[in-house]
Formats: C-alpha cells, structure tokens, sequence
DNA sequence: AAGAGGCCCTGATAGC
DNA sequence: TGCTATCAGGGCCTCT
C-alpha cells in the first residue's frame, strides 16, 4: 500500500501527534505479521518515551532516549490509527476513545499514552514491527538498502555506473530497494511518465541523459506526492482517517486505455505485467 | 552475481 | 444469491 510518500505523511503526523509521550500500555491480539512479533515486544517498549520519530524509505522509526526503540513497516495494507480520547460528559467529567474511523477488523497491536493510543491495523499482514536495541541494530538493518532519491548518493552517475551491464528493465530496479529505496509501484510508473522512458526497456540501454531524467523525476513526483498528502487508492492513508490526493494527479496509473495527458501526444495509456506487477505507460510518448 | 518466479494474506470486485 | 477467479500500495526466499 504506502510507499515513501505515504510513509512520510504517517511520519509527520506521528511526530505531531505522539512525539514526548510516554507508552502506558501496550497490548497484542496478533502477533503473526510478515516477521512473528517479538514475545519480548511489549517489555521493550513500556514506560519508554518517544524520544524522535523517523523515516527511511517505507519504514517508520521510533527512538527512545536510551537510542532503542522500533521500525514500523506498513507492507501493503497497514495502516496506523491515532486515536484520542475526548471528554463525552462534561458533567461526569468522563472521557473515552473516539474512533469512528477505525477498522472493526485485523486490529493487531495497541499502543496506549496517556490520552491517546496508537492501532496498528494490517488485513493481509504484509507489515511488521521490529524493535532494535541501539543505533548500531538499526543501522544493520539498512545496510542492504540503495539511497533514498533525496540522497546526495542518488545521482545520474550511480544511475549510469548501476545499470551497466543489468539486463532487467528499468520498471523493476525502479522498485529493488538495493538500487533505490521507497519507490514502489505507482509511483514508479508515474516516474516513467515523466522521464518518457518505457517501463520494459533494459537498464544497460539507458543513456546517460536517461538516468539525468530519473534522477531528477524521482524526486520531483515523490516531493509532489508528499506535497499532496500522498495518494490513496482505496483506503484512507493518514492517521486521522483523511485520504490524500495525489491520485488526482496520476498520468498512467490505472488510467488503462485513457488519453496520454502530455500535450499533443496521441497516444494511449497500456496495462502490461512486468515481474508480475501492473505497469502502466503510454504507447507512443514512452520509447 | 543476476534474474525469474513463487509465496506470504485478506478483501474487493468482476464475471458467470 | 452465490460461486470462482483475479488483482491490490511490498518484499523475502529459493532456484537456476
């Protein structure tokens, strides 16, 4: 489901929202994500303060002041609910969790602070919850991961220098997170769109002015993407139940058999299966 | 080493 | 109405 962008907008309002609160209570309905949760997880985590909350590529991660903590991965149907509590009766003073957007199913994990609680909610359990113990842990978990395309290591030249001799297309290194982390499948046909490169070329037959477009593409639609709150195709993305809206501005993504939208170009978006999933592209103005 | 493909899982939707 | 098949924002693992 998310992919950086989407991640991005749960980070920030993560930090807005639990950032400096303390865990109260932390209790499990399901442990069997993609990782088995850690019996040890509720231990590692209670009566810690949220020291910082970060992100590196689809991953959330959560430190606390002793450098410990816990990434967050949302695979492709999590999503996290925060929920506050609001005074229902002021005059009993009584308040509760107000929730009319939450799930009533595949609730697996609750993380309560004082007036607000943390749900981690996944139906297909793609997603996980790792904790690390140290800044050393965390950083292993990483190591095989390639530079986001805001890193001063995402340039032209690594485009260049990585695709020499690859015989696979461009659409799927677009998703290997060794090459480039937190792209995923829509916005790597987006990215395409924009760079006019179709999405089963091979990478060793991309020019140099080729890996400048990617370059510079990459960023300028995941910016975007953050810009418009991310996209939400069928659920809702953010914390408080609100749907982005950077599908609006989707060029090819689902847009099957519609017009190519750069002007002047006569041609038709196709659907097409490159390793298995959909890629989306024009016929004429991506070569 | 690089690449292809299967697989983990539930739910929505399309077609019969 | 209810069945079956197909497809989803990801990525790990195995085999060649």
């Amino acid at each position: 489901m998310p992919e950086l962008p989407e991640v991005e907008i749960v980070k920030q309002s993560l930090n807005k929202k639990i950032r400096g609160k303390t865990i109260k209570k932390v209790s499990v309905k399901n442990r069997n994500l993609r990782f088995k949760l850690a019996s040890n997880f509720e231990k590692k985590i209670i009566n810690k303060k949220i020291d910082r909350i970060n992100r590196f590529s689809k991953y959330i991660i959560l430190k606390f002041d002793d450098n410990s903590g816990f990434v967050i991965h949302l695979g492709m149907s999590g999503t996290i609910h925060l929920i506050g509590k609001v005074k229902k009766n002021t005059i009993t003073n009584s308040s509760f969790y107000h929730s009319p957007n939450l799930p009533k199913k595949h609730n697996h994990i609750e993380i309560n602070f004082e007036k607000i609680k943390l749900i981690y909610n996944d139906p297909r359990r793609f997603g996980y919850l790792l904790i690390f113990k140290n800044e050393e842990e965390l950083k292993k978990k990483f190591t095989n991961f390639g530079p986001e395309p805001f890193s001063k290591n995402f340039t032209s030249i690594y485009i260049y220098n990585y695709f020499r001799n690859k015989k696979k297309n461009i659409k799927s290194f677009l998703l290997d997170q060794k090459f480039v982390s937190g792209i995923g499948n829509i916005y790597a046909s987006e990215i395409l769109f924009f760079c006019r490169i179709n999405p089963s070329k091979k990478a060793k037959n991309l020019s140099l002015n080729d890996c400048k477009k990617i370059f510079y593409f990459s960023k300028l639609v995941l910016k975007k993407a953050i810009k418009q709150g991310g996209s939400s195709i069928r659920d809702f993305k953010n914390t408080t139940g609100n749907q982005g809206k950077f599908q609006k501005n989707f060029k090819v993504y689902q847009r099957e058999n519609l017009n190519c939208l750069k002007g002047g170009c006569k041609g038709v978006i196709k659907k097409k299966f490159i390793s298995n999933r959909s890629s989306f592209f024009c016929n004429i103005c991506q070569k």
